[in-house]
DNA sequence: CCACGGATTGGCT
DNA sequence: GCCAATCCGTGGA
C-alpha cells in the first residue's frame, strides 16, 4: 500500500468552484472510504461533468426534486443514485448554492483496500489480471467495489467517512477531453476527462 | 395508478 | 456488437 499520510483532506473550498475546473483537477486525486478497521482507496482516473443549468442530460435540468436536492447545495457533498434496476453512481457536487452541478466519478484505481474491493465485487479475494482490471473501471463498479449505497447519498466530503486526498495537479498532456458516455441529450458536450493511458478507465 | 426509460453491466452471438 | 436484467424516479391520467 503506497503511503497516503503526506496527502490532506481536499477543503471545502476545492468543490465551491465551477464544475468543469472540478472535474479536471479530480482527476489523479485519492478517493478514500474508511470503516471500522478498513480504508479503502483508488486514485480517481475519469469523470464527468453535469451542469443542470444548461445541460439535459444532468439530473437537475428538470428542476428540484427529492432525489437530486443534494446537488443544489454548495459543494462538497457526494450524490448516490441508482439506475438501471442494478447500479449505484456516486458524484461529487459542485459549485455555490443552487447551481446543480457535480461530477460523475467514472473510473478510479485501486490503491488500498483490495482484498476488500475485490469481495465487493466478486466475492472472492484471488483475482485473474483481467478480474483485477475489471474491479473499479465504470461508475457502477466504482460503487460495487467501495459498497457506496444510497445510505451514503449527502455525506459531507469534509467529513471523516468519506473524502478525497489532494495530489499535485496533472499536466495537460495528461488529460484526455471526450464526449461523455451513456447518455441520450447533450451528447456534443467535451464533459468527459480521463488519464490518459491509464489502464482503468472504462473502454468504450 | 400506470407507463416509460435510464450518467450500467455482463453475458451471449 | 447486441440486449436483458431489474428498480425506481418521474410525469401524465
Amino acid at each position: 500500500m503506497k503511503n497516503l499520510q503526506p496527502f490532506k483532506k481536499l477543503p471545502k473550498s476545492f468543490y465551491t468552484r465551477d464544475v468543469l475546473t472540478v472535474a479536471k483537477e479530480l482527476l489523479g486525486k485519492v478517493l478514500i472510504k474508511k470503516e471500522e478497521g478498513s480504508l479503502l482507496a483508488g486514485k480517481i482516473v475519469e469523470v464527468e461533468a453535469y451542469d443542470g443549468s444548461i445541460d439535459e442530460a444532468a439530473h437537475t435540468f428538470i428542476g428540484r426534486t427529492k432525489r437530486n436536492e443534494i446537488m443544489f447545495n454548495d459543494g462538497g457533498y457526494f450524490y448516490v443514485y441508482f439506475t438501471y434496476g442494478a447500479h449505484f453512481c456516486c458524484n461529487v457536487v459542485t459549485g455555490k448554492k443552487d447551481h446543480g452541478t457535480a461530477v460523475l466519478i467514472r473510473a478510479a484505481e485501486p490503491l488500498a483496500g483490495i482484498e476488500r474491493m475485490s469481495l465487493n465485487r466478486f466475492n472472492k479475494i484471488l483475482l485473474s489480471e483481467k478480474e483485477k482490471l475489471n474491479l473499479t473501471s465504470g461508475p457502477g463498479k466504482v460503487c460495487e467495489a467501495f459498497d457506496i449505497t444510497r445510505e451514503h447519498y449527502g455525506i459531507d466530503l469534509t467529513g471523516d467517512k468519506i473524502f478525497i486526498l489532494d495530489r499535485p495537479k496533472l499536466k495537460s498532456n495528461q488529460i484526455v477531453i471526450s464526449k461523455r458516455i451513456g447518455i441520450k441529450k447533450s451528447v456534443e458536450l467535451p464533459w468527459r476527462f480521463y488519464i490518459k493511458d491509464n489502464l482503468y478507465i472504462s473502454k468504450r
